[in-house]
DNA sequence: AACTCTGTTGTT
DNA sequence: AACAACAGAGT
């Protein structure tokens, strides 16, 4: 190797360069450099080298430095005296690590320069977020929550029935819309009894329905929360009964056998929850393919639009490619449900909320909609989108998971002796093509998406091209 | 920051 | 009175 080679080589390392593009092996150079060195840089036989610093130790490139017997260390690289070699480098060639009392004081520092920061928050930073909405002048300390009311300005989740005002208009949250779907499309909306027999009170919104019985019977209801603006557990009078925590309760069935579910009433009285939380597998097997009903609690999602409006003129024809998205996101909303029946299969020990509906009750046209919705999710430039909540439940089958399916059940979706067939869905028969299963669904999934499933996919699950679909949407309910 | 629950207030 | 909308605040 020549000198300049060699000099080249030190200033590199030395500048904390990588190694790894130098004309000479790393290894031997440095090897080199600590047994070969040059003649301006021979050590006497009493001196060290050591490689001393690095970014995270001293903020500085780690550099070979040569300790001389007094104590004092020049680095190899400039030939300049270390100021801040120090006792503490000596114990060891390399200073893996500061004094306890070094890093607590480093420590405090940042804490102290993040209260700082905190402390000295610009007027920008602590002044309230503003709506930009014309006319809307509101104001929040959190930007999520201006995050949250400029939903009320755009209501990107559009309901799914075209004569439906809230078709054009829209919901600010996904939630909303659900509860609107189940006031206003549901044949069979969930509803909340007044617990107070024989008050016939009953209401499809929980809310109200705990405000009619404070109002109207007052009761006090203990709040599963602590974020009321009152003291939230003493209201009212005290003789008045405590509220079941009915946020805790399974989802009001909307199943036709039942349609009204109302707590029981020793959940007045605050005990735990007695609902039947698992199906049993042949409940399951029974509810899935042979009783028609959709679990109520699939929420099938609609999608915040950012759709055209020639997209948003049906809500079954929001098709167009963005379905791909939509497809495997109504795939994924189902999943919860279906990955959660199914470890009572596996044997995990995952309870369920609510116990499952029949598969294709004759709400599943309105919860129908809802997966066309979803099927049709929103576009982003055109780019394939999964709705908000969709993209945090990917499920994850497993071929050791599938493989431990009943047999029976496989043979429920071997369709001419086949399965692992694509799985549509979603009928395609009567529809706009926007129902219509696309084969590049799981074949081009996002990257991001597919590292969340492994296979045997989703399609190789179930194959659902003998339901007719189609007979749901022909009678596709115009209710308002 | 999303989700959730709740309280308040506007509307029907 | 009941319903509906949405903001505040905790998780």
């Amino acid at each position: 190797m020549h000198a300049q080679q060699m000099q080249d080589a030190r200033e590199r390392l030395a500048s904390g360069e990588a190694a790894d593009d130098l004309d000479v092996d790393p290894y031997v150079s440095l090897h080199q450099l600590c047994l070969q060195p040059p003649t301006d840089m021979i050590t006497t036989s009493t001196d060290e080298v050591k490689l001393m610093g690095g970014l995270s130790q001293n903020g500085r490139p780690a550099e070979l430095v040569r300790v001389k017997k007094n104590g004092k260390a020049i680095s190899l690289a400039t030939g300049q005296p270390i100021e801040d070699y120090d006792e503490e480098s000596k114990d060891g060639p390399i200073r893996v690590k500061r004094s306890m009392s070094q890093q607590l004081e480093d420590e405090e520092e940042i804490m102290r320069s993040m209260a700082r920061r905190k402390k000295n928050a610009t007027p920008e930073e602590l002044a309230p977020k503003k709506c930009k909405e014309p006319g809307c002048n509101k104001e929040f300390k959190r930007p999520c929550d201006l995050t949250k009311h400029e939903k009320t300005h755009s209501r990107p989740w559009k309901c799914p029935f075209t004569t439906c005002k809230y078709h054009e208009y829209g919901w600010p949250t996904e939630k909303e819309m659900d509860r609107h779907v189940n006031d206003k499309h549901s044949s069979a909306p969930a509803m909340y009894e007044c617990h107070f027999k024989p008050c016939p009170y009953k209401s499809k919104r929980e809310s109200n329905c705990k405000q009619h019985m404070e109002k109207a019977h007052g009761w006090t209801y203990v709040r599963t929360k602590t974020n009321g603006k009152k003291g939230d557990s003493v209201k009212g009078s005290s003789s008045a009964q405590p509220t079941p925590a009915m946020g805790n309760l399974p989802t009001p069935s909307s199943d036709h056998t039942n349609p009204i579910m109302t707590p029981p009433e020793d959940m007045m009285i605050g005990s735990h929850l007695d609902f039947p939380m698992y199906p049993s597998h042949e409940q399951f097997q029974a509810d899935l393919f042979g009783v028609p009903s959709l679990h109520d609690d699939i929420q099938l999602e609609f999608s915040p639009e950012d759709l055209t409006p020639e997209e948003l003129s049906s809500p079954l024809e929001r098709g167009t490619p963005s379905t791909d998205a939509g497809q495997f996101n109504a795939f994924q909303e189902l999943t919860p449900e279906f990955t959660g029946q199914f470890e009572d299969i596996y044997g995990a020990h995952v309870q369920l909320p609510t116990p499952p509906n029949n598969f294709f009750n004759k709400e599943f046209s309105a919860n129908f909609a809802t997966m066309g919705q979803d099927l049709c999710a929103p576009l982003n430039g055109n780019q394939p989108h999964f709705s908000p909540s969709g993209q945090g439940s990917a499920m994850l089958y497993t071929p050791t998971s599938m493989a431990d399916l009943d047999e029976g059940f496989i043979d429920e979706f071997a369709v001419n002796g086949q399965i692992g067939e694509d799985f549509p869905l979603f009928p395609t028969g009567g529809l706009d093509k926007s129902m219509e299963l696309d084969p590049t669904v799981f074949g081009t999934m996002p990257p991001s998406l597919a590292a969340g499933f492994t296979q045997p996919s989703s399609q190789d699950f179930m194959d659902y091209t003998t339901v007719d679909w189609s007979g749901d949407f022909a009678t596709f309910p115009e209710q308002h």
